[in-house]
RNA sequence: GGCCCGUUCGUCUAGGGGUUAGGACGCGUCCCUUUCACGGACGAAACACGGGUUCGAUUCCCGUACGGGCUACCA
């Protein structure tokens, strides 16, 4: 019998939640939701030197904007298997059961090497050109532990309170093979992983431990994690073996990393040209915020639209889709195995088809904000109509004050390259002639002013669009000309162009 | 350095023993347009390299190169 799915994202607090997170979320909860499972929000806060205030929270509201809220864990209400936090769990002393049972199978054991020791050991390796200095099969031989010490030794170290940690016992040379959903059979010789620790002198567990003994308890079905952890898997297979659960365990799949678009390696949130965090992020430890996607102004669905095909495609040429479309169809057979690099480009342009399939009325109270903080305030019909106009030009929500700007100011020059082209005495009869005309309107809307034109064109000759639209914003470009200008009033334009010929001559 | 993973247009990708190697972003040209765009059409642009296997390899195998990850009492 399959069992019921269950997916965890696990991440440590020691930071925002950058974008190869969300997607590591995202992923996890596209495969929960395909097979109606449930999505679990771990927090694995082991490491207490690395707490940062305010990750935790972080996450929880990243996970939230991003529409892909865990149904369990942390921030989600917890559940069955609450505590949902590592620091937490530890209490019960889970950890320190599991890793006894490893002891007591003869598959760990105490190390009470301090980090001096530990560090000459590398030396000395290094000094030997060993390739890869490991504390492992060979090389506990010559350290102190549980398995060089005399049996009466460790007694009395473990009993005088000494400082140790609880190391796996990887074997010597044995080749270990795992299954993993998206890259297959992977194969490693034991000799290339060193002998983990499980437990730290601290009490706390090692990400190594911990995040086994919950996928345990939690009934996780599926561990899907970043390929940053492909190295280290043939030690997990081996904690599941010791522990008699090798063929229970989840089934593991590793996501390709998403990769900086110049240059090379993974993501940085420094020097940064675009957003690597969902939501701005105020690091205690930095002077300055990093800013967010949402801040930035994506739309949360563009945002994980853009996550989502960096890795994974549907197998046809669809390209947008809502959580619950990919959800219907999501599946790791169709993940890829190599890194994508990220591309700004194409992310603006998944932020532009669905600021597209929002209504011109959601635009314009959006939008209205920005206006009032830019100085300027406009009923609400007028702004949809603004935005109906302007929405076509706009990939982002705040670049409708940069395309629509000359609408609410005055302009103080006009584009020099049309004025050189088309300011002539021609040009300049006609636009008098034309003020004239529509000065001279009552009914003010496209067509009248449309019709206007025309009139002045049926005496003058071959009207300007352009010319026009430049006399009356200072831009050579903008939204349609006749609508704007309906828009705009009669009031505005005939001052503005009387203006423009005062000033012009 | 060692180990592991990877490699199709600049980027994200589809495909797969015989294809004009498909789509998307970006870029270019044209059409539409009395303005500005949207839109439409078209175009440039890729199977890393070398050996096999095969009638035939971009696809399978092996090497090389390149890229990435890991190499902590961090996750």
């Amino acid at each position: 019998m399959e069992k019921r799915v269950r997916v965890r994202f696990a991440p440590s607090p020691t930071g925002g939640l950058h974008m190869g997170g969300v997607r590591t979320a995202l992923f996890n909860y596209l495969f929960a939701k395909r097979h109606n499972g449930d999505f679990i929000l771990r927090i694995e806060d082991t490491d207490q030197t690395r707490f940062v205030e305010g990750a935790e929270q972080y996450i929880v509201e990243a996970l939230k904007w991003c529409g892909i809220a865990p149904n369990e864990g942390v921030g989600f209400g917890d559940g069955p298997h609450a505590p949902y936090r590592q620091s937490e769990r530890k209490d019960s002393g889970i950890y320190r059961k599991y890793a006894d049972q490893l002891i007591a199978g003869g598959h760990a054991y105490y190390a009470f090497d301090t980090s001096d020791e530990l560090e000459s050991m590398r030396k000395r390796l290094e000094a030997a050109k060993v390739a890869a200095p490991q504390y492992n099969a060979v090389t506990r031989q010559s350290m102190r532990n549980s398995l060089t010490l005399p049996e009466d030794e460790v007694k009395r170290l473990l009993d005088s309170g000494e400082k140790y940690v609880i190391r796996l016992k990887v074997p010597r040379n044995e080749e270990i093979r795992f299954h993993d959903i998206i890259r297959g059979w992977v194969v490693v010789n034991s000799s290339q992983v060193d002998d983990k620790v499980l437990l730290k002198s601290d009490g706390m567990p090692t990400y190594h431990l911990a995040h086994i003994v919950d996928d345990i308890e939690m009934q996780i079905s599926h561990a899907v994690r970043g390929e940053e952890w492909l190295p280290s898997a043939p030690a997990h297979i081996l904690v599941y073996r010791y522990l008699g659960l090798e063929n229970d365990m989840p089934k593991l799949a590793h996501l390709p990393l998403i990769l900086n678009p110049d240059g090379n390696g993974k993501i940085s949130k420094r020097e940064s040209r675009f957003p690597v965090f969902p939501l701005s992020w105020t690091d205690p430890r930095e002077s300055a915020p990093f800013v967010g996607y949402k801040e930035a102004g994506y739309y949360p669905e563009a945002f994980v639209n853009i996550l989502a095909l960096l890795g994974w495609n549907p197998g046809n040429n669809q390209e947008l889709f809502t959580v619950d479309e990919m959800a219907a169809i999501f599946d790791f057979e169709r993940v890829n195995k190599s890194g994508a690099k990220f591309d700004p480009e194409k992310a603006k342009w998944f932020n532009q088809q669905y600021l597209r399939k929002k209504s011109d009325a959601e635009l314009a109270e959006a939008f209205a904000p920005i206006l009032k903080e830019k100085g300027f305030e406009r009923d609400n019909a007028y702004l949809i109509e603004f935005c109906r106009l302007v929405k076509e030009k706009v990939q982002f929500v705040h670049e409708f004050w940069d395309h629509g700007k000359y609408i609410f100011i005055r302009p103080e020059n006009f584009d020099e390259k049309v004025m050189t082209k088309k300011w002539n005495d021609t040009s300049k009869a006609f636009m008098h002639a034309l003020a004239a005309q529509l000065n001279a309107l009552v009914a003010w809307n496209t067509a009248t002013i449309t019709e206007a034109f025309h009139a002045v064109e049926a005496t003058n000759g071959k009207g300007d669009m352009q010319l026009l639209r430049v006399l009356v914003t200072g831009a050579a470009g903008g939204p349609q000309l006749f609508d704007m200008l309906a828009l705009m009033g009669k009031d505005e334009v005939t001052t503005r162009l009387n203006e423009a010929l005062n000033q012009l001559k």
